[in-house]
DNA sequence: GGCATGCTGACGGAAACTGTCAGCATGGAA
DNA sequence: TTCCATGCTGACAGTTTCCGTCAGCATGCC
């Protein structure tokens, strides 16, 4: 048996096992030595599998790696669907293809009658203007605001004006026509709002930003009066 | 990438791809040679995932896998929330509920340290311009289209005159600034759109229309030239 | 301390993987 | 019919990965 082929075993196993089991006990289930079995483990551990060992007790498979059946009501499901069909026609493609994704996994485990609604959801997006980008910059975007690190843009204001600034991103705002990402900016000492398509040019940094976003964010909401949902 | 990893990958792109798709487009994603395609498929099949594969159309999983699908990673979650967003600002104030209610189901199968990221998405939509509405007929009509029943609906079309009908409503376009149910209208005996806006009285009828509402939407796709997804 | 268990590093032979090439099969389109 | 897109299989050789063995450390319980 191949590696791969053991590795989906292994998964299923341990979702069999309801109790901790020891790494021996699995080892021998799939044939193959307990150093294998070790080295199998911190590989499903590396995809994002929580697949908790305790000394003396064995392995343990937390929930939150594969996804348990889901109950939803037509309406959520229309509600869903309706969402992630917006996100595909006005995010950025990359967050198009997870909001296709996450549907697809839901799909997976909602009840067959269910299913159908999915597909056939009546709920439509109209097209919108388009929007000029900037896809592959919105993703990084997205991912110096996930990760708290500083970007480096180059930015051409409203008055046609260009500089050159360190920010510390922490949100990304869609609007009907424009994207516009909140920072901290570093030139400026203060909040500033970018149009992602004033954005000349865009290097990620290695360096993360002193403060959390989330913290950032909250100030950031009252400072312009926004209530905090 | 080791290959233990591709092969979840490849499950997640079927997943994905509810229409057949060619080998060759599965590879050139994953980034490797069609010959391991038809390898890494053959592994799956031998694993139990039902994956149907036809000359000249291409490859199709039906339901029934071996695996449940992964946990949503972060950028799916971030989809998510983001389209729940849209559908609370933009929905009627129903679909709008179901949009939080289904949020808080995905919330509670999440992983803990995941969970957070639920509220704290940094992924805003900004508000757009009011709707005027409507919001208990909105309702009212994604109820009758889901049952595929009549509507009686007085409308006052784009001239000011007013006119009253029973519709077969089969769909509902949500755009920046208005909504439009797509319908079969029984006094023009065509496809016809109305702006909810202009929808003066609607009463919802107890009758079923006699056709089903997924070949009316198809029907009136290809009419508009609107491709099948 | 003794024991069961989890966990890590190193090493060399064995096994699996991969791309390339070559060819066949099937079903729809021209 | 002929084409074409696609699925599918076999063979081969270079490369990568894998795997068992050994050796050792850590943790928590008795």
């Amino acid at each position: 048996m191949s590696r791969a082929e053991r590795l989906l075993d292994l998964m299923q196993l341990l979702r069999r096992h309801r109790q901790p089991v020891s790494g021996h006990a699995l080892a021998t289930e799939l044939g193959v030595s307990l150093r294998t079995l070790y080295r199998d483990i911190a590989t499903l551990q590396a995809q994002g599998a929580m697949i908790e060992g305790e000394p003396g007790v064995g392995y343990l498979l937390r929930a939150g790696f594969l996804l348990p059946p889901l109950m939803f009501t037509e309406e959520e499901v229309e509600a869903l669907v309706l969402g992630s069909r917006w996100v595909v026609e006005r995010g950025d493609s990359r967050l198009g293809g997870a909001a296709r994704d996450a549907l697809a996994k839901i799909a997976a485990v909602l009840p067959p009658d269910r299913r159908e609604g999915l597909d056939g959801s009546a709920l439509l997006v109209g097209p919108g203007e388009p929007i000029p980008v900037g896809d592959a910059e919105l993703a990084a975007i997205r991912s110096a605001i996930r990760a708290e690190r500083k970007l480096e843009i180059s930015y051409r204001d409203r008055d046609g004006s260009e500089s050159r600034r360190t920010v510390w991103p922490f949100a990304l705002g869609f609007f009907d026509r424009v994207r516009v990402m909140v920072a901290w900016c570093e030139l400026r000492q203060s909040f500033r709002h970018f149009r992602t398509d004033r954005i000349l040019a865009l290097t990620a940094s290695e360096a993360r930003y002193p403060r959390r976003r989330q913290a950032m964010l909250k100030e950031w909401r009252s400072a312009e009066g926004i209530p905090q949902r």
